[in-house]
DNA sequence: TCGATATTTGACCGATTGGTAAAAGCTTAC
DNA sequence: GTAAGCTTTTACCAATCGGTCAAATATCGA
């Protein structure tokens, strides 16, 4: 007899493996440009490729394959801001932290968007995930950044609100791409990243009273 | 013999002003709490305490809402750039423009939710609106920027980046609310607004090196 | 090769979707 | 008051929605 889905305990076959990844990478697609509400498990199954009963064989309900989407991202999205460093340099770590965030967005742009539209629309399915984990690691990295204005390496200011305006203009260059784009025009091409890198790296390190490293 | 909708060239009754004002402020609710797709006349309908043909005896179609509520917008959502004054000085003007669009986060936060939604999930219905009117804005003023550049009176940076930094430091506050408040927790009255429009402020006078006037 | 299990399919379900038809009820100018 | 036009409702439609079921088929270890 067949074992159900919920019962497994560890990864069985090949093909559920390979299944279970295209099924994600479809819903990651439809999810990302519809949100939850607008997306539909017909369009996810023909985007990977399969029939709709057979793709709810691998996940049970669409807010089961939303769910192990958002699982997966969450870490990988927390991922930069973890790597913040206490022991750096301000410099170094605020440099980098807005670097890696802008390529996120130039490499995971339907991430980004994945969120975006899931906390925009009010957060309903991570809003734990919000108020529990990623809370504390806020708390943990202003309290960093906090410390170093103390000891007068960069300038006074707002932690929690220095890394909220990190995250909105880096996280702008995947969400609202079709804005900027539109924007800039032909002078967009993949080039905008770095102008966006560029920028944001000088607009941080005067605003926060940096002076970039001469040596 | 009624005259159909499409061939009115005024409006004619009261009630046709009352409702379709009624159906519109329902449906700011709903598109922007659900995105276009994810959102339905039913629940705009009860949203706005009327029968579902009822509505859509003032608006033809589901689509039909979502243009008018974005025309009406449109304007309002850039006036604060419109207002961007060649003549005055930096300082005031790039100030003035953050707290504004502050402003608007704080008072307008389904409005702003309703573009981030409709850019987010491609921008599908204002594509023309953000090519056309919304390029040409902002290609003016970004020749500001330039000029101000140019005089010495700001630090070089690319225009085109610093109002989409402007852009989405402020809107995060209404788009991102959710996030915000689970990451400021019960550290977030209304307060934050303040607390964002000091942080930004500074960011962006010391980012762009300009000194705060002392008289 | 065979049987057990894993996968896929087609046919189907009730609920919800966007939208329509027609008639009933209501306003308003005359 | 009455008729013409404006508004609202009831009943309905086909298409799509999320999801189920049983049967058919493919896979794989012994």
């Amino acid at each position: 007899m067949m074992i159900p889905r919920a019962a497994k305990t560890q990864r069985r076959t090949r093909i559920q493996e390979e299944k279970e990844e295209k099924i994600l990478e479809a819903a990651l697609d439809v999810f990302s440009a519809n949100g939850f509400r607008g997306a539909t498990i017909d369009q996810i199954a023909e985007a990977a490729g399969m029939s709709k009963p057979n793709l709810l064989y691998y996940f049970r309900t669409k807010e089961a394959i939303h769910r192990a989407l958002l699982d997966r991202m969450l870490f990988t999205w927390l991922e930069p801001l973890q790597a913040f460093d206490p022991e750096g340099n301000p410099e170094t770590e605020i440099r980098s932290y807005i670097r890696r965030k802008l390529e996120m967005s130039r490499d995971f742009p339907r991430e980004s968007r994945l969120f975006a539209n899931e906390i925009i629309q009010g957060a309903q399915h991570i809003e734990d995930e919000l108020k529990g984990p990623l809370k504390e690691l806020v708390d943990e990295k202003a309290e960093v950044i906090r410390a170093w204005i103390k000891a007068g390496k960069i300038a006074k200011c707002d932690p929690y609100h220095l890394i909220f305006s990190i995250w909105s203009t880096t996280q702008h260059y995947a969400d609202f791409d079709v804005q900027v784009q539109a924007v800039l025009g032909d002078k967009s091409g993949e080039g905008r990243f770095e102008d966006a890198a560029r920028f944001l790296e000088d607009l941080f390190m005067r605003g926060l009273a940096i002076k970039p490293a001469t040596g």
